[in-house]
RNA sequence: GCCGCUGUGGCGGAAUUGGUAGACGCGUUGGACUUAAAAUCCAAUUCGAUGACAAAUCGAGUGCCGGUUCGAGCCCGGCCAGCGGUACCA
């Protein structure tokens, strides 16, 4: 094995580290300990992608970063392993989803080993593990027992297909997010989670957190928070309607009281519980076809009609406590029946959705807000002195809107108030796959079960379909779901949680994954405490990351966590796409660029268009876009999704038989930086693997298959030492930042830098391969054993820079004139503070000096060591 | 619409604090080695102009328009485009 062949080298190195434990987390940690942590895949069928090694690597490139740098390091991998592909598999085959579940885990292990992480195998967890979720249901009954958790027939999103309910997060316009199919709503008795008690916490905690500023972004706006008031209405009493059980007022939730004076009319959500009251005969018919209606749309549907607004009057009026006069009542879906009282004051001079629906039904609008001179719209939004509002007038908002609150306090008709538009957590499921609970029900009373009998293991069922009812799988096992609690006859409940639940904590458990006294070792968490680096995918912002700030607030609120956050630093890994693609368009026979496609399409969106792949040698470069040289027109250049259907997907396997594990990591890094979207090129591939292959030769002659006869122990001179420890820094303080690219670059200077130097000193050599070993580990290995040393690098202390060595003697400096560069002198380091003697060097630069004589000298500007500017006139 | 992010060569991207724009890699071109090829190595490579060649010099240039500054890819104001999220949340 003379020249660079990773596929011995790799399977050599990754046969050692299992079987010396390299990576083990030591137990006892001594000096400072970094806890970094990759989001836990769901092992799907597929195995892994691309995308996967992308954050992986940058975790293993710091985990052993720390570890040559004297932390201990927990650097653990599992398996988010409950889910529906499994599930839907078996209903599909009759396969056990354990057995599909078991392959699958085997598969993505065998492809991350591998990559050659340094995980510490020996603490991996797996959800769907007996001894991993019966702590899942010990969480569930603390949540339980500090009234965190609760049933509630809710009217939920239930989607006939997967034959479950969803969460609002799992439905995406209208249809469920896995599979695509429609989800109408129903109620039906569900387990919910009050998330809505946290959502204060849950917002502040975001400030002190190292999160990507879109990601906390989304928490903030998903949590939704509103200061404002509730107003009381009275209902102005009449004869005529129809009910007995009159609502004497209906409260609303605003933002705005400073607008109250201009609140002409009121509307109520169609499932408004005061509706029925309220309804006057003349109008019952028409409300009640109304509501009807808006019952029976699907969400998609509302969200398709919603351009245009409808309604329907009640018939009866509700009395405007500031002004005291009667404003009708109307019924409307645009008021959301879920959000703050389900009822709204209308004010359709200030608010642009009830500006709408007045001029649609022909409704009072008042101005109460004075916008300025210019201004054409209707309803006006910004700030102004309030006008037509009695005590308010010349009030601007933010002070009207306390004087209101102040009187509607006093009045005792309103009061302040702050809403979310978080909802508490629908935490059921009626799956097979998942967590059961830990609940049984006596007489229709649910009752938890002690922890003393956990774990509630799945029972076999003898198929996974729910029933046509929408009862859970875990129905079908009757044996099971009858039994008994403290004598009594009970019966167990048969949802099972959501796939969520084990990814809430998981991380906790790697601290002390075979623990049996609770979910974790309060001395594993008094080391480890909270996670210092984590990495996963944006798709997870607002669900994951929400929900495991959730639970962990609820874990430290138990006095179970010391910390009242999990994960200090997230940094989101960008999507791969696939290789740049260069398209042309035809239509009918004819070449057409791709802004007339987009005319055409826009005309006609069933225009038949063909598009063609054209190879990069059929484009070129002209202005701004590419163009096709056969025919002239602007062809479409575009990275894509990977996907099947495009056939575009990079499978990691293909591409570590080719190039390596070391070149797959590599080049991942490479590419750009982690956090953006990147597309793949295996161009690319090959430049890194180019670049190994002379690392390699830069210590071993390929033909004897020896150490290059350069490697030598002699002392450095002062330019390697230069070379070697810009290199020490660079690297060092790019791997502290997650800057992969600049990292790799550097090591790519040092290594063009060394292959042409006649001696290779062994302590230079030595170091240098320090450096790489985060990067590439196995290549890393062999060099180093190469080397003459016995112990695996991996335990080799980090190299330091010594900065006595980054002086330079001379240094470069840019002379300008006018800002403009016009030429460079050299400078005496141990002269760059004299500023006299540095001027007149730059003065006598040939080029400078042609630009002083010709004008006058008006101005000097010198910053030591950076940059000389002549301002001349 | 609103929120967030991003616009730099033929391509991926550097420029960490306002101080020589284009590091590093890909691609391309030329050369060396070779009977030849592969591999490898060396050199050039933002665009344009002047220059027989070269050395060199000049002009333009970081999405667009304007501003601050001795000096702007970086700061400020106004746009435009793309990506992601969200959408009647009162």
């Amino acid at each position: 094995m003379n020249t660079y062949d990773p596929s011995k080298i790799e399977s050599k190195w990754q046969a050692y580290w299992d079987a010396h434990e390299t990576f083990k987390t030591p137990e006892k940690p001594e000096g400072p300990t970094y806890y970094v942590l990759d989001m836990f895949p769901y092992p799907s069928g597929s195995g892994l992608h691309v995308g996967h090694p992308e954050g992986y690597t940058a975790t293993d490139i710091i985990a052993r970063a720390k570890r040559a740098q004297g932390y201990s390091v927990l650097h653990p991998m599992g398996w988010d392993a409950f889910g529906l592909p499994a599930e839907q598999y078996a209903i599909k085959t009759g396969t056990h989803p354990e057995k599909t579940t078991r392959e699958n885990v085997a598969k993505f292990k065998s492809q991350l080993k591998m990559l050659g992480f340094s995980y510490d195998w020996t603490r991996e967890v797996n959800t769907t593990d007996p001894e991993y979720y019966r702590w899942t249901q010990w969480i569930f009954l603390k949540l339980y027992e500090r009234g965190l958790a609760y049933q509630a027939e809710v009217p939920v999103n239930w989607c006939p297909a997967l034959g479950t309910v969803l969460a609002n997060e799992e439905v995406v316009d209208g249809v469920s997010e896995v599979g695509g199919h429609p989800v109408i709503r129903r109620p039906m008795r569900q387990w919910m989670l009050r998330i809505t008690e946290y959502a204060e916490q849950l917002l502040d905690g975001l400030d002190e957190l190292d999160w990507p500023e879109s990601t906390k972004a989304m928490q903030r706006n998903w949590i939704g928070k509103s200061v404002g008031a509730e107003i009381d209405f009275a209902i102005q009493s009449t004869q005529n309607t129809n009910s007995s059980d009159s609502h004497s007022h209906i409260t609303v939730f605003t933002t705005r009281p400073d607008t109250l004076f201009g609140a002409t009319y009121m509307v109520l959500a169609p499932e408004h519980p005061a509706v029925d009251s309220l309804l006057t005969q003349d109008q019952e018919a028409d409300a009640r076809a109304y509501i009807e209606q808006a019952a029976n749309k699907s969400d998609l549907e509302r969200q398709e009609l919603s351009k245009v607004k409808t309604g329907v009057f009640t018939g009866a009026f509700a009395i405007n406590p500031v002004t005291d006069q009667p404003i009708p009542i109307w019924i409307a879906d645009y008021v959301l029946g879920h959000y703050g009282t389900g009822a709204i004051m209308a004010v359709p001079g200030q608010d642009e959705r009830d500006y709408e629906f007045a001029k649609a039904f022909d409704l009072p609008i008042l101005r109460t807000v004075q916008p300025p001179a210019d201004f054409e719209g209707g309803a006006y939004t910004g700030d102004g002195p309030a006008i037509e509002s009695g005590f308010l007038n010349g009030m601007h908002i933010s002070e009207a809107k306390e004087a209101m609150m102040d009187w509607l306090e006093e009045q005792k008709t309103g009061r302040r108030k702050t809403q979310y538009k978080l909802r508490d957590w629908l935490f059921s499921r009626q799956r097979y796959w998942g967590e059961p609970f830990p609940i049984v029900h006596v007489d229709g009373k649910p009752e938890p079960l002690s922890p003393d009998d956990l774990p509630v293991i799945l029972p076999e069922v003898e198929d996974y379909k729910p029933s046509e009812k929408g009862e859970p799988p875990l129905a079908k096992a009757t044996d099971w779901v009858k039994t008994t609690f403290q004598g009594q006859e009970a019966i167990r409940e048969t949802n099972t949680m959501p796939q969520w639940a084990g990814s809430c904590w998981y991380y906790l458990r790697y601290m002390s994954p075979n623990y049996t006294k609770g979910p974790l070792d309060p001395e594993a968490e008094a080391i480890w405490k909270q996670v210092d680096l984590y990495i996963g995918g944006a798709e997870h912002s607002v669900l994951h990351l929400l929900y495991a700030r959730f639970w962990h607030k609820v874990l430290f609120d138990a006095g179970v966590v010391s910390t009242s956050e999990p994960f200090k630093k997230l940094v989101h890994q960008g999507m791969i796409l696939g290789e740049l693609e260069f398209t042309a368009f035809r239509h009918n026979g004819e070449w057409i660029s791709k802004k007339k496609r987009d005319e055409i399409l826009e005309n006609d969106p069933e225009a038949s268009i063909e598009a063609v792949r054209c190879e990069e040698e059929d484009v070129e470069k002209r202005g701004d876009a590419f163009v096709h040289k056969a025919s002239g027109v602007a062809v479409e250049a575009k990275a894509h999704k990977m996907s099947k259907s495009r056939g575009n997907v990079i499978n990691p396997d293909d591409v570590v038989d080719r190039y390596g594990a070391d070149s797959l990591r590599l080049y991942e890094m490479f590419m750009g930086p982690l956090e953006q979207v990147k597309p793949w090129s295996t161009k690319g591939v090959e430049g890194v693997y180019r670049f190994l292959g002379r690392v390699w030769r830069l210590m071993i002659d390929d033909q004897t298959g020896q150490l290059q006869s350069s490697l030598s122990d002699v002392e450095p001179t002062k330019a390697q030492n230069r070379l070697l420890h810009q290199t020490i820094q660079k690297v060092t303080d790019d791997i502290e930042g997650l800057r992969m690219n600049t990292a790799i670059s550097a090591l790519m200077i040092f290594v063009n830098e060394a292959n042409g130097w006649e001696t290779l000193p062994r302590t230079v050599a030595e170091r240098f391969v320090c450096l790489l070993h985060p990067f590439a580990p196995h290549i890393a290995e062999e060099l180093w054993e190469r080397l003459g040393h016995e112990k695996s690098i991996s335990h080799t202390p980090w190299p330091v820079v010594d900065e006595a060595f980054l002086v330079e003697d001379e240094v470069t400096l840019a002379v300008q004139v006018n800002g403009k560069v016009r030429g460079t002198i050299e400078v005496a380091t141990a002269q760059l503070e004299d500023q006299a003697a540095v001027l007149t060097l730059a003065k006598d630069e040939p080029n400078v000096k042609k630009y002083l004589d010709a004008g006058t000298l008006v101005k000097e500007i010198y910053v030591p060591g950076r940059v000389l500017n002549f301002v001349v006139k």
